[in-house]
DNA sequence: CGGTACCGCTAAATCCATTTAGTGACTACC
DNA sequence: GGTAGTCACTAAATGGATTTAGCGGTACCG
């Protein structure tokens, strides 16, 4: 069957067969070789006639196809939610791209939630959603107890253990005011714990505007320093810390006589600002190492995240 | 590896065949009415039979088996630079979204270059690059001259109008330091378009080190000052404003007195500094339309984008 | 009445890689 | 000699939607 007389090339792809055919085997052969697929006994000529080929023609297997066949794409999704602007993100998503490469997968990164559409068209093998990663409990999904969590939960205890070392024990946490996600939860969660393993008192949660009303800004701040409950902010990001900062010189206070603040997770602006601000660097590549390995279902291995460090600039 | 539970959980997808069989007609008749393919005589009563069993059984196309039929997925790369983009990102991705969700499309974002594997398993109908339209029907790039570029170039000419009505003739143009990117060169090329037709002489491009070295930034400012060859600095976009307003304080200069800085695109962090960035509002959503159409290969129709707004802030 | 046109619908091919079941040829061992 | 086992490889099924070719029937035209 399969007259050869009408080879109807619709496409200029090749496929696999035509690989077989120059290679004079079956597709079968050739995907056995390609794959290295266990349990087969294939001499070393054949398989160098199969390899040969398929470079020569420049085979490159059809993911969807492959993707229909063995009912999910080699892709990995990783949603970066409304996570906006930390710097970590860059490593995490380098080191999740280069741990996923070494078995043959790709990552797509996306904003927001993840449309059915996409999710049905693209049949990622996982999808692997930052907001769950960085969860503490050890969640449904990507995040191990000792895992991701664990990490941030570290990571916010590097930037409170900078404040008590400069002699603060009175500090708030600044967190974007309306934004409920399940990070903010996190990060209130895990300062609440590094403080009481630090032996300071609670830190206060206020909620910092990040919209376009400096008064209301100015309101948070003001109440923050004239109750002279605080003298230190740690901020939920070098947003919000920056936010903070901006607060602070309309009322003629100054970081960090008046208050000392500190940002989260390393931006680009922090740096231009005066008084410079001083926040915490966070290498994102072990998460994304991590990351690659639990979506795959591999062992993730033990923990291997440099530990956070201080960017100490002027503000805290 | 891990398991002794069977891997061979069949999917409970619902498949055309089942909805067929519902409906008590062949997957073709499914297909056809589902998808209301043209030239089909189909009476009514048996779409509504078809489309109630769909219905009932929650039948959605496999979009990959779709693919591998199609030759492509119903979904749109859009390949970005990065995501701290300007704020007009948002609405051209929400715009495009929601032409390309009219024509049963879903869209992708994703930044940096898209990498061969994706590509492969993806299937785009098209992939959008911001810098510049090409579709991917073949792999042919389909660059449109008066694609975004002339939008664009719209939008600078606001930004230096803004400055000439000011009273500013000497006018910079502040790009990133480094960046060879087809970006920069189209708003260089802009601006001295737009300084032609403003009645201008040309802008001075200056390039500004967003890096580490605060040093640098200062010595690019200085000289453009003290050699009193520009009055005002319109910049690449707001990070850009903001490391020359960040470079003017160390030296006592003060924006918009010694040199007025405009943005462009408004990020989120000009509001916050001081003196506030005066910007440009890009709104997207024309473009984002647009792109859309161009990626489907529908007419793109008329230009629709609402004409860009000077954010007048303090800093010109 | 023969021809044709259309209606309503279906069988089967197609897209392409993977994988199961198996075949023919050959060797090994009792 | 016969059974078993390995080798090297292949045919065919599989995944699910789309689409072409076409079939049996009715209606209309000349």
């Amino acid at each position: 069957m399969a007259s050869g007389a009408s080879p109807r090339r619709r496409t200029e792809r090749v496929t696999i067969r035509d690989v077989a055919d120059a290679a004079h085997v079956s597709p079968a052969t050739v995907s056995f070789v390609l794959n290295e697929t266990p349990g087969q006994t294939i001499p070393e000529a054949t398989r160098e006639r199969v390899r040969y080929a398929a470079t020569r023609l420049g085979y490159v297997p059809h993911g969807v196809a492959r993707a229909l066949r063995e009912g999910t794409s080699r892709i990995v999704l990783l949603s970066v939610g409304t996570f906006r602007g930390g710097n970590s993100l860059d490593g995490l998503v380098d080191a999740m791209r280069a741990e996923l490469a070494l078995h043959d997968h790709a990552l797509l990164v996306m904003t927001g939630e993840v449309p059915r559409e996409v999710l049905d068209a693209v049949a990622p093998r996982a999808v692997v959603d930052l907001a769950q990663l960085t969860q503490d409990d050890d969640g449904t999904v990507v995040g191990t107890a000792d895992g991701a969590g664990a990490g941030l939960s570290f990571h916010t205890r590097t930037q409170l253990r900078y404040l008590a070392e400069q002699g603060h024990t009175r500090i708030a946490m600044a967190v974007p005011a309306g934004d409920d996600g399940p990070l903010v939860a996190a990060r209130l969660a895990h300062a609440a714990q590094a403080a009481q393993e630090l032996g300071l008192p609670p830190v206060t949660p206020v909620d910092v505007d990040l919209g376009d009303s400096p008064l209301t800004r100015c309101d948070a701040v003001r109440r923050l320093v004239s109750a002279g409950t605080v003298t230190a902010v740690a901020a939920y990001d070098d947003d919000v810390a920056l936010a903070v900062l901006a607060a602070l010189a309309p009322l003629g206070l100054r970081a960090p006589d008046d208050l000392a603040v500190i940002g989260f997770d390393e931006g680009r602006h922090g740096r231009l600002w005066s008084p410079a601000l001083t926040t915490v660097r966070i290498d994102g590549a072990g998460y994304g190492r991590r990351a690659a390995r639990v979506a795959l279902g591999l062992d993730p291995g033990p923990w291997d995240h440099t530990p956070s460090a201080v960017v100490r600039r002027e503000s805290a």
